[in-house]
RNA sequence: GGUGGGUUGGCCGAGAGGCGAGGCAACGGACUGCAAAUCCGUGUACACGGGUUCAAAUCCCGUACCCACCUCCA
C-alpha cells in the first residue's frame, strides 16, 4: 500500500508521489515570531513533524524546511510598543518558539530560513516577476511593489475561488494598485519605520511583502518543484493561494501537494482572541508533561478541529500515563526495533490517520496487559508499542524529551527514591504485622505528598500522580 | 455575496453504504487485608425532515444551527 494524502488543491485524498523516487521536499510556514507560542501555534509544528516521521519511516529521504517570519507590521508595531527593536522582539519569541518545539519533542528542520536572512533572493523573484509581466511597481512614489493577479489567469485555483466573487479588504486602501486584489510583494520604507528595517532594492530602500519570502526560500533549499507544502488552515487564503500564483507565475512548478491543518481554538474561538495567556505552550507545560500535551495533539486528526479544553488535555494525559505504565510493567527499555503492525501502518498511510493509529496502540496495551496478568511475557508487544510511539514522536524512552537523563531531576528522583524507600520498608513491615492501620498511614502520608503507592508482585512501587 | 468545513453515546474522538474504532468517566465482577494498577463484562450514539437502497451515521434533496477564509492570523 502507498502513502495518501489529502490534497487541499483537488480536495481528495491521492497517492503520494515523490518527484524524485527516495527523496521528499517538504515546505511548512512556520510562525511570525511576534508573541510568545500558545497551544494552537504548535498543531502546525507536530502534524508536520508526524509527517516528516511517517515519510521517513518509509524509507523517504526528507528534507524539511520550516521558515520563520522574522520582519513583518506586526512585529514592527509591537516592537515599537514595548519600546525595544524589532529584532529584539523576533528574535526572543523566536527562541521561545525554539523551545516550545523542543518540548514537545518536535524534531528541529532541516533548515530554518528566516525572511530578513532572503531578501536578496526576493529581489530577484520579483525582478523576474516584473520582467514577466506580473509585478509592477506602484506609480504613487511609494516604492510599492504589486503583483498583478489579473495577469495571471489561474489566479484563485488552489482555493476554487475566482477573483470576482472575492470580496476586496475593506481596511485595503487601494493606493498604487491596478486592482484591489493585487498584494505587496514588496513595500517602500515609510518614515515612520526603522531605518534597520528596510533594505536596498532596485525600488528604493523598503521590506519584502509577506507571501514572497516562501516562494523565495522554498526555491532556494527545495528547487522550482518539490513535493509537499504545508500550513494552517487559514493560510490558504492569501498566503498559500498568493505563493503559488507568484511562483508559477515566474516560472516554477512549486509544490505538488497542499497540505493544511485545522486549528485548536478555545471557547469556540481562534486562540489569538483569547483573553489571557494561560494558554501559552509554557503556562500549559506548568501543568503537563510535553508528551501529554503532544499526545493530546496527535490524539486527534490533523485535519479536525479541536477544541481544547484542560479536562480533554487531563483525559489525553490519563490514556498515555496506561501506555506507559505497561511499557514500564512489560519492563521495554530495549531499544530493538519493532516491526510496526499492519493496521498502524494502514491508518498512518491513510492520511496521517493517527486517531485510528492510537487505537492500534491501546488494543497492543490491552493485550499487553492481559499477557502480564497471566504470568507471560509481554516483550514483544512492549517493543511494538514503543516503536509506533516513536513513529509519532511520543515514545517516552527519546533521549529528545528535555529533562529526560542525568540532569538534576534524575538526581531529584534518586533522592526521593532513597526517602520512600524507607517509608516502604516500615509500611511493608506493618502490613506483615497485619497493623493495617499503621500501613496505610504510611500510605496516606505519600498521597498526601504526591506520592502513589503500588503493591507489585515485586514489592511496592512509587510514582509521582 | 463567494469558497470551504462541521453537528456522532455522560465527555473526548474515529469512521464514510452492511459485522458497535479507540480512549476518559461510570457501573458490575476478578485480583487485593483494603486500595492502586491490571484483566473480564455492561451502552438501542450519529442535528432535523424527506428520499434512494435488500441495507444509510455514511449516498441524494431540503431545513436548522455552528465554524473558518475572502490580501500580512497556525
Amino acid at each position: 500500500m502507498t502513502f495518501r494524502l489529502y490534497d487541499t488543491q483537488t480536495r481528495e485524498v491521492r497517492d503520494f508521489v515523490p518527484l524524485e523516487e527516495g527523496r521528499a521536499g517538504v515546505y511548512v510556514c512556520g510562525l511570525t515570531v511576534q508573541s510568545e507560542p500558545h497551544v494552537g501555534h504548535i498543531r502546525s509544528g507536530v502534524a508536520f513533524d508526524v509527517l516528516r516521521r511517517w515519510l521517513t519511516h518509509r524509507g523517504l529521504e526528507v528534507t524539511f524546511i520550516r521558515n520563520v517570519t522574522d520582519i513583518d507590521d506586526k512585529i514592527l508595531a509591537k516592537a515599537a510598543e514595548q519600546g525595544r527593536p524589532w529584532y529584539n522582539l523576533a528574535y526572543a519569541m523566536h527562541r521561545e518558539l525554539d523551545r516550545a518545539y523542543a518540548a514537545l519533542n518536535v524534531a528541529p528542520p532541516t533548515y530554518e530560513p528566516g525572511a530578513t536572512g532572503h531578501v536578496p533572493e526576493m529581489v530577484e523573484l520579483i525582478e523576474r516577476l516584473v520582467e514577466r509581466g506580473h509585478a509592477y511597481a506602484a506609480d504613487d512614489g511609494s516604492g510599492d511593489v504589486y503583483f498583478d493577479v489579473r495577469s495571471w489567469p489561474s489566479y484563485g485555483e488552489l482555493t476554487s475561488q475566482r477573483i470576482d466573487d472575492m470580496e476586496a479588504a475593506q481596511d485595503a486602501d487601494p493606493r498604487g494598485k491596478r486592482d484591489p486584489r493585487d498584494f505587496a510583494l514588496w513595500k517602500g520604507r515609510k518614515d515612520s519605520e526603522p531605518e534597520s528595517a528596510s533594505w536596498p532594492s532596485p525600488w528604493g530602500r523598503g521590506r519584502p511583502g509577506w507571501h514572497i519570502e516562501c516562494s523565495a526560500m522554498a526555491g532556494k533549499y527545495l528547487g522550482t518543484a518539490f513535493d509537499i507544502h504545508g500550513g494552517g488552515v487559514d493560510l490558504r487564503f492569501p498566503h498559500h493561494e498568493n505563493e503559488q500564483a507568484q511562483s508559477r507565475a515566474a516560472g516554477h512548478a512549486f509544490a505538488s501537494y497542499w497540505m493544511h491543518n485545522a486549528w485548536i481554538t478555545t471557547a469556540g474561538e481562534k486562540m489569538s482572541k483569547s483573553l489571557g495567556n494561560s494558554l501559552t505552550v509554557p503556562a500549559v507545560l506548568q501543568r503537563y508533561r510535553g508528551v501529554e500535551l503532544r499526545f493530546y495533539v496527535v490524539a486527534a486528526h490533523y485535519r479536525s478541529h479541536v477544541e481544547f479544553s484542560f479536562e480533554a488535555l487531563d483525559e489525553a494525559a490519563q490514556g498515555f500515563r496506561r501506555i506507559e505504565n505497561f511499557l514500564d510493567r512489560a519492563g521495554a527499555t530495549g531499544d530493538a526495533p519493532a516491526e510496526l503492525p499492519e493496521p498502524f501502518v494502514a491508518a498512518m498511510d491513510d492520511d496521517l490517520g493517527t486517531p485510528a493509529a492510537v487505537a492500534v496502540v491501546y488494543d497492543a496495551v490491552r493485550e499487553g496487559n492481559r499477557l502480564l496478568a497471566s504470568g507471560e511475557d509481554a516483550a514483544a508487544l512492549a517493543g511494538q508499542v514503543r516503536a509506533m510511539l516513536d513513529v509519532l514522536g511520543l515514545d517516552p524512552a527519546d533521549p529528545a524529551w528535555p529533562g529526560s537523563g542525568s540532569g538534576d531531576d534524575a538526581r531529584l528522583t534518586q533522592a526521593v527514591d532513597v526517602l520512600v524507600g524507607g517509608l516502604l520498608e516500615e509500611r511493608t513491615r506493618a502490613r506483615a504485622e497485619k497493623d493495617f492501620a499503621a500501613a496505610d498511614a504510611i500510605r496516606d502520608r505519600l498521597k498526601d505528598a504526591g506520592i502513589e503507592i503500588e503493591d507489585t508482585p515485586t514489592g511496592p512501587k512509587w510514582s509521582i500522580s
